[in-house]
DNA sequence: TAATGTATTTAGTGTGTCCTAAATTCTCTT
DNA sequence: AAGAGAATTTAGGACACACTAAATACATTA
């Protein structure tokens, strides 16, 4: 791919890359993102991160100290948030229109998210009711760039037995994975209670539907839930 | 871009190439197409087909005779159909999907078409009534490589006074210029009858939707219309 | 048939993205 | 405080795609 003409637009693994710095970041809650975790999400060496990192750097997305890590910039992070949103509109969209199942929307979307203009994005988004959460619980960044984490969201295994909660979110991507959790019905929306917690790192049995679920912590540690108010 | 791992995978290059000389071959009625023809239609420098050209036929999906010209393979035509398909396909959808007006989908979906997967097409297809021609009368490739052109379409210009038709299709991709011919009614299914013919190159002028309209010949060249039957 | 002008290809560069192998820096443990 | 092991960067290639400038082939006309 030649040099971009249009001013700030961005080649498919540069958005890529600002997106994997923007999720592990949060996840590591602010701390600095290394070569190494972004090698492994984006499936490269990380000596190609590294080179990436540089060109980023260049342009003002990130800010890169050797050794020690990668943070988003400001501009960096409205990139970021800007291809987010297309990725979830796009997933969201898939679902509700065009009856794809959820476990197999993110492959989709990684691609499309990359060449889908934001009018195609804002029509998707209206045609489905303005969607703020994709299908597997993600909240969708508004068209200006904001976003709303639910804070009060804890990973199932925070729970103790007893605790009864809403799935809110599965922070998964593969597709078998999505699947299993799918035909059990681990899925938002769903309520559960937590019936057992196997000691020494064992499974998670809750009740989901009505019916006794066993996962493992793993997998576990994936599902989101909130707290149910009732 | 590195080496594509899907074996039979091109790249959005590689696939437009195939296209225009898809195109252009359908134009030139099956006559080779010159890497000029090839530069002009792709935007790019004459030196630039070349070096596409010689990666195409490595893959075995051109021939090159060198300053004579290329064709496809039959495994190029069968490329280049299925992008075909794609594109007009999303085309299509856009329109009736999601509130697109015919001349703002070419250039989306000239992006899409490279990133969106069979099962995403064939599901567009099967929401919007499996289409059988794009929002400008083109024909539509089926998913097995088939495309039905009809015969009987002739350019406008080709028509006497006194003769109605109906316009088939528009072979434009031009947004403003697409954008005027729909001001004027000039779109695929609308009835007309040449009124005059002005003498020397001049302008030709029909009556649509009842009212008269006048199009410059290299407007009227663009737009193909099948014999009223009536 | 030779000359001329155009079309085309070759040669040489640059950019972005990837790789592997080798150096370097950091960190943690002893 | 030093050394081992891990993480990271640098060095050196490769490939696809684009460019310009120069060389070459073609076709047409005088």
């Amino acid at each position: 791919m030649t040099a971009l003409h249009e001013p700030g637009a961005l080649t498919a693994p540069a958005e890529d890359c600002l997106k994997a710095v923007y999720d592990i970041e949060r996840a590591r809650q602010g701390a600095a993102v290394t070569t190494n975790d972004l090698a492994h999400r984006l499936g490269v060496a990380p000596a190609s991160v590294t080179g990436m990192v540089k060109r980023l750097a260049d342009q003002g997305l990130v800010t890169h100290e050797p050794y020690h890590g990668v943070r988003l910039t400001d501009r960096g992070r409205r990139a970021a948030l800007r291809t987010l949103r297309r990725h979830r509109v796009i997933e969201t969209y898939l679902v509700q229109a065009l009856g794809y199942p959820w476990d197999r929307v993110h492959d989709e979307a990684e691609r499309l998210e990359h060449s889908a203009s934001d009018e195609l994005v804002d029509r998707m988004a209206a045609a489905i009711g303005e969607p703020t959460v994709d299908p597997h619980g993600a909240p969708i960044p508004t068209r200006e760039g904001g976003i709303v984490e639910d804070a009060a969201v804890r990973p199932l295994t925070a729970l103790a037995v007893g605790d009864r909660a809403m799935i809110a979110r599965v922070t998964d991507e593969d597709g078998d994975r999505l699947r299993y959790l799918g035909s059990l019905r681990i899925t938002p929306g769903t309520r559960i209670e937590v019936v057992e917690q196997e000691p020494f790192g064992g499974a998670i049995v809750v009740r989901a539907g009505g019916k006794l679920r066993r996962l493992a912590p793993a997998l576990a540690a994936q599902v989101l839930v909130s707290p149910a108010r009732d």
